[in-house]
DNA sequence: GCCGTTTTCGGCCCGACTGTTTTCAGTCG
């Protein structure tokens, strides 16, 4: 069982969770989050790293001993340490650690004065009320426990289209009361990651209205529950288990504020300890010179002014090498959304669309494209009423003649050809050469094992008239977990052949993900960013896709869809 | 446990809110 980055991060989080409740060193703690932090967010496998020789302690975080305990990790499976720790508490211990108001400390009291190694051993404990009278905790503290063990059957992140939704109604009804000036989501919203945890909003009070401000939030219809309430700080719980953080600050901290609720933590403190060395304090109040006095804070451009940095998009702040791209002056020039000409992955009612060839053709001019791949599913997707070959030879001739009519528009002629098992496509060359591109994806045997997965991909990328790899994972966020396959491979068999990589921009999928868009541009494998829309409405999630690119560091020319259909035409020709 | 353009030792980001205290520890972001 081959080990793999996040296998390594899983065990290095755990290890420090179980040391801090050791009351270890916190500085060799946070040395262990980080390493897992830096780990996961790695575009390339340790693994391949260590196999060609590559030094591990190049990697920020990762010196002598964490890069041997790596290696242990990878040859072995697993980590002497770490079984070493669990001995000595509790193997789920650090289980303690998920629910809301248990820290190191007290699930180090819990452990030794209650016995408590679990969470049902803590579910127990709580419920026959010996919790309250332990030192620092009380009547409260229980409570606060036996809630946190409820609501964590159901925690889970929440994808960043439903949270879309949430902060729109809930910025506007702050909005509505004339007690704010600016509002603004912050946290990982910001960032445009895939999921977010909870909802960070920030405001700036009009004159003496923050208190104002603060009630009006708390009393929001959708609250089930009030956490905490101060002047500049509350925190609820809407109905949906969202958690919704308000912060009120001064407009002179507008900047450093945002800058400091965007995060990434990671981020953050990287920037904060560039300007530790300048002898600058920067908190979410501004940046501050020794003498205390505040030399910057209203605007974010401001913050980064001060440490000699430009100015970083939210996307990009998560310590993945953006600092020092920018201390480079080596920033990429993120894309946009209005820098898409087209989608290259649609389907209509001739299989499991909702619209016809028409309709869809009208919408996507609407959206300003140049062009509209329809690519609906192949035979053996029998569930979607997937095209033959004769069915697809009439969809071919009917799209070529609405292409007669339309100016500076046009449908191309695609399909979402099925991946079989063996790897050969479910439709014969002669039809797939009549078309302008083919969208590949897997359907079935999600389980494969790794090893055949990227075998039956890469089998397929031989055809001459592949072009791109759909939802290359075919994970569905907190549903369905992404297949095994061995990514780089799949990138370097890409490149090689010149196939391409889409990422789906599909809420549910966004796959690839941020991490594998960034080992395509590394690794030279250009990306299509399409949204696959089964309807005219589903169009509008192109924008998903770009935000996910961007957190993926892609730029317009790493991406197919910014291309002219001239461009892209000669791309996906593999006759010569 | 990591790291280094004032350091190979001595630092390591910072503030708000709650509950349990009786001036503050613990947790959280």
């Amino acid at each position: 069982m081959p080990v793999h980055n996040a296998d390594i991060a899983k065990i290095f989080a755990k290890v420090a969770d179980l040391l801090e409740i050791q009351g270890a060193n916190p500085f060799r703690v946070r040395a262990y989050r980080n390493a897992a932090r830096q780990i996961s967010s790695l575009s390339r496998s340790v693994r391949d790293m260590l196999e060609q020789n590559k030094s591990l302690t190049d990697l920020p975080g990762i010196g002598e001993d964490l890069a041997g305990k790596i290696e242990t990790i990878v040859e072995t499976g697993t980590l002497p340490l770490l079984q070493e720790l669990m001995k000595q508490s509790a193997p789920e211990l650090d289980e303690l650690l998920r629910i809301p108001g248990l820290g190191p400390k007290r699930a180090q009291t819990l452990f030794k004065e209650l016995h408590v190694t679990n969470l049902v051993e803590l579910r127990g404990a709580a419920e026959k009320r010996k919790i309250r009278d332990l030192h620092g905790f009380g009547e409260k503290t229980e409570k606060q426990i036996l809630q946190g063990l409820e609501q964590r059957t159901s925690e889970q992140r929440t994808k960043l289209a439903v949270v879309e939704e949430v902060a729109k109604s809930l910025t506007e009804y702050l909005d509505a009361s004339n007690a704010t000036k600016k509002i603004m989501v912050a946290g990982s919203y910001r960032r445009r990651k895939e999921t977010v945890g909870d909802l960070d909003i920030l405001v700036t009070c009009r004159q003496g209205s923050q208190e104002k401000v603060m009630t009006r939030f708390v009393e929001y219809d959708d609250v089930e529950q009030v956490v905490s309430q101060g002047k500049t700080r509350s925190t609820v719980i809407l109905r949906s288990g969202l958690q919704v953080d308000l912060r009120a600050v001064a407009a002179v901290s507008y900047g450093a504020a945002l800058h400091y609720f965007t995060g990434s933590k990671a981020h953050n403190i990287a920037v904060r300890k560039m300007g530790q060395k300048k002898n600058l304090k920067i908190n979410e109040y501004g940046v501050f010179d020794n003498r205390d006095k505040r030399i910057a804070g209203k605007t974010e451009e401001e913050v980064y002014e001060k440490v000699d940095l430009p100015y970083i998009e939210p996307e990009m702040r998560e310590d993945r090498g953006e600092i020092e791209a920018a201390k480079m002056g080596r920033l990429p020039q993120l894309i946009t959304l209005d820098q898409i000409l087209g989608d290259l992955h649609s389907h209509t009612k001739e299989t499991d669309g909702r619209y016809s060839l028409e309709e869809m053709a009208e919408a996507a001019q609407k959206v300003g494209y140049k062009y509209l791949a329809v690519s609906n599913h192949s035979k053996h997707l029998t569930v979607a009423k997937g095209l033959d070959a004769k069915r697809l030879a009439e969809q071919i001739e009917k799209i070529d003649a609405l292409n007669e009519d339309f100016e500076d528009f046009l449908l191309l002629k695609a399909i979402e050809v099925d991946i079989l098992e063996d790897g050969s496509l479910d439709l014969p060359d002669s039809i797939l050469k009549e078309l302008d591109l083919t969208v590949c994806a897997v359907h079935d045997k999600h389980n494969l094992p790794r090893g055949k997965q990227t075998e039956r991909i890469i089998r397929a990328m031989d055809n001459r008239y592949f072009n791109i790899l759909a939802h290359p994972t075919g994970r569905l966020i907190n549903e369905r977990r992404p297949c095994a396959v061995d990514m780089e491979r799949l990138m370097d068999a890409a490149r090689e052949r010149g196939c391409f990589m889409e990422l789906n921009a599909q809420p549910d999928r966004l796959d690839l993900n941020d991490i594998y868009c960034k080992m395509a541009k590394e690794m030279g494998v250009k990306i299509a960013i399409s949204t696959d829309a089964h309807g005219v409405d589903d169009l509008q999630d192109m924008r998903f896709g770009v935000y996910q690119a961007r957190r993926g560091w892609l730029e317009a020319e790493d991406v197919l869809n910014t291309k002219s259909w001239t461009e892209l035409r000669k791309l996906f020709r593999r006759d010569n």
